[in-house]
DNA sequence: GCGATAAATGAACGATCGTGCTATTTATCC
DNA sequence: GGATAAATAGCACGATCGTTCATTTATCGC
């Protein structure tokens, strides 16, 4: 490995680490290079402007995202235990990289929803990326028997993110030691609820 | 009411409006003077620093969210019904008041988490206050037999909270229009999971 | 209408932002 | 080890940040 690859990875490091307490817009060339002791015009040339830098760092955070949460969750049965891996992998997954504040794209999801451009479009399509993963997992285990088959997948992958949030909020916000807890057990209530023989027991229609 | 309240409801307002959009980071003393098409010292008079401008727009988001939400709600039947409308109300709640973009508090607890200060402080204060509202109604519920006696409410409230940010994200990151219908339908899914009659028909410890 | 007071302006400060340019150090290769 | 290229530093620029203060304009009580 080169030394600019070695150097680059080193600011990338620490981009995150601000951007995980700071969000994105503290992210800034100069904060950067004080805090990684390189010249301001040497992070520059890393990245060639302040937005590219922003978004190598989105890029930077999906790909630990994916080492971090993805991969060993897809070493897990296929079906339920592979959803329940995956959710449990999610939360906190931040803190685990070794991060020192909160999810990287909580704060993006938050910044850049309302604001056009490439770091925009990154965020929907990770994410995009990311719920489908969910998705076609939890078509998984529906068609394993594990969930009802007449669930909506795609209902549950986003009431699992909704999920995520709150332990997030809970977590980092909130700092209730409860958090895991409540994420936790929230999940068996989903899947609980969407279990296989849920609509054997209340057919909608049905009176208390 | 004197012109000096005039303009500072003005200035916050617009103020109000940056941040849906742009966030808390996104609004400055001279982006706001600009926008309200008044001098830089003229907003900086009116607040006495940037920081005391964000507390108070913060203060100010809040206020809002109570006259949209929460009062409308206790006009609603206590129990169930109250529940059901204060969730309704809340999606999509800044919207309906007018603003350009998302939720002032969905951008504050993202850049704030991390951050020590008076605006992290009144963010956790008013969150607080926020799931304590919905904690007390469904316990309503729970007096009225609406909803199981065991069923722990704070894990309730807090499952809502992260449909909220569910509801939130699709709508606004993804501009996916079954956010209304997702988050809708999750709520019922919650609530049918927690009804009173849903521990006679599966025990804690049952098998499928 | 006028004097007193409230409200907003304009100019200026140092700090920091992103960016461009040149110089100089530091690696790499024959 | 010296030539060549890569990597970083240094400096300067205009823009914007928050903040200050003296000055001007608007409002209100009399």
């Amino acid at each position: 490995m080169t030394k600019h690859d070695h150097t680059h990875a080193r600011l990338l490091q620490q981009g995150l680490e601000i951007i995980s307490v700071n969000g994105f817009a503290g992210a800034t060339i100069g904060g950067l290079a004080e805090r990684a002791m390189v010249s301001k015009s040497g992070v520059f040339a890393h990245f060639g402007s302040a937005e590219a830098l922003r978004l190598e760092l989105l890029k930077t955070a999906a790909e630990l995202a994916q080492r971090e949460i993805v991969e060993p969750a897809l070493l897990a049965p296929a079906g339920l235990p592979r959803l329940r891996r995956l959710f449990e992998l999610w939360l906190g997954w931040a803190s685990r990289s070794g991060l020192p504040g909160g999810c990287p794209f909580v704060s993006a999801a938050a910044e850049f929803d309302d604001v056009e451009g490439a770091s925009r479009d990154f965020v929907v399509a990770t994410l995009y990326e990311f719920i489908g993963l969910f998705i076609s997992v939890i078509e998984e285990a529906q068609k394993l028997q594990e969930l009802d088959a007449k669930l909506e997948s795609k209902s549950l992958a986003w009431q699992l993110f909704g999920l995520y949030n709150t332990h997030h909020a809970m977590q980092r916000l909130m700092r209730d030691p409860q958090a895991d807890r409540v994420a936790l057990q929230g999940f068996e209530t989903l899947v609980q609820a969407s279990g296989p023989d849920w609509s054997d027991r209340r057919e909608p229609g049905d009176s208390p």
